[in-house]
DNA sequence: GTCTATAAAATGATAGAC
DNA sequence: GTCTATCATTTTATAGAC
């Protein structure tokens, strides 16, 4: 047949993986099933990856930059002001995304422990740095939304909320309860609001002294 | 060689499988290394049971008896009065036993995401009915320690508390930082501690009338 | 009842024709 | 470069000797 470029095969393999992944788990995300749904013979996985761990690690790397990117977007949209509405809406946001692709962050976590028990890109280490570094977009943007400051480095913040959005995710996974999730929502937004002060009367001990006047 | 009785037979299998899984993880546990580690021949494996799945769903149950047992001892030790207090040290008393046991906490998340996946032992909605038992049982005597009523409903709360145990596993699992994980348990008793009023003063319509003056 | 031996199917990876 | 055919393992499950 024609030739196809190694890296659009990669990408396509990449693609199904995640299909397959996301539909069956990660159990059934075998090198015949992956590269069935990519309509590819199975000779032609060996072409692009070495071994299966490879594309796994492939998997997660895509997805971790997919869920930075949507991370990303969508923080900025108007509305709310305070830091606590900017982060229930984040959260919220994350809830409608979560609904719609339930079995999609089912597979970033069973991703995630694969990663832990095989060593693969990194072990869940990499996976949830990718995880903090989104988090700390959002608790960033929320306290120059919110026209204060944070008490806390950002990074520890970007860390609670990571913990917060994953238990969200967890329990709305096992009872699909979305007015409880929710509910959670505001209380995660509400405890990380906690640890703001007003930009205009800086602390004194505090150890960031600097400060964002944003717009 | 001698008779054995099948409820031992059983019970071996099932505490071999647990050894497997928290070393391994679940995509090791197959048959032959489970029986191998419970020191029985393969062919006794499926005369007590009928297959691996059923194996798994046992593994689950009896896990969560574990875990209902665990959480509900420990709690009354003298010490903490506040609700805070209470709660904070139950979370802090979580993560002592998260540390010392982390691949077994690893294990119950794959356990949950394989019933999720195959829909064995009832899925994940089991599993986390079983947290929510066992989160119940230390919001309540939170409350009961305290001297202080809840403004949500227990299981509501017991939810809430189930998402932020899960947030603070998950994210200790990935970067094993202990110090930042007791600074979570922190702020997520505040945050539960929030949605509490004097039981000496009952509120009458409200939500939440008073909230800490952060000092 | 117990356990060895084996069946039957699935999997990761490769060889070799074209 | 592409893909069919196949190897070598590993898996769950069972048959059958004792």
């Amino acid at each position: 047949m024609r030739r196809i470029a190694p890296a659009l095969r990669r990408e396509e393999l990449i693609n199904a993986a995640v299909t397959v992944i996301a539909r069956d788990g990660i159990v059934a995300a075998t090198t015949r099933a992956i590269a069935s749904e990519a309509k590819m013979p199975l000779g032609a996985f060996h072409y692009v990856f070495d071994s299966r761990d490879e594309l796994i690690a492939a998997v997660i790397d895509e997805l971790m930059g997919r869920e930075l990117g949507r991370a990303l977007e969508g923080i900025t949209l108007g509305g709310p002001r305070t830091v606590t509405q900017v982060l229930e809406a984040g959260l919220n946001g994350f809830i409608d995304w979560l609904t719609e692709n339930p079995d999609l962050e089912l597979a970033l976590f069973e991703l995630a422990f694969f990663a832990a028990r095989t060593g693969t890109s990194g072990g869940m280490g990499a996976q949830y740095s990718a995880y903090y570094r989104a988090s700390a977009a959002l608790v960033a943007q929320a306290a120059v939304l919110g026209g204060v400051q944070w008490n806390e480095p950002v990074d520890r913040l970007a860390r609670h909320l990571t913990a917060l959005v994953d238990g969200l995710t967890t329990t709305w996974l096992a009872d699909r309860d979305t007015a409880a999730a929710r509910e959670f929502a505001s209380l995660a937004a509400s405890a990380l609001a906690t640890k703001v002060h007003p930009i205009s009367h800086p602390q004194t001990t505090v150890t960031q002294e600097y400060s964002h006047h944003a717009h």
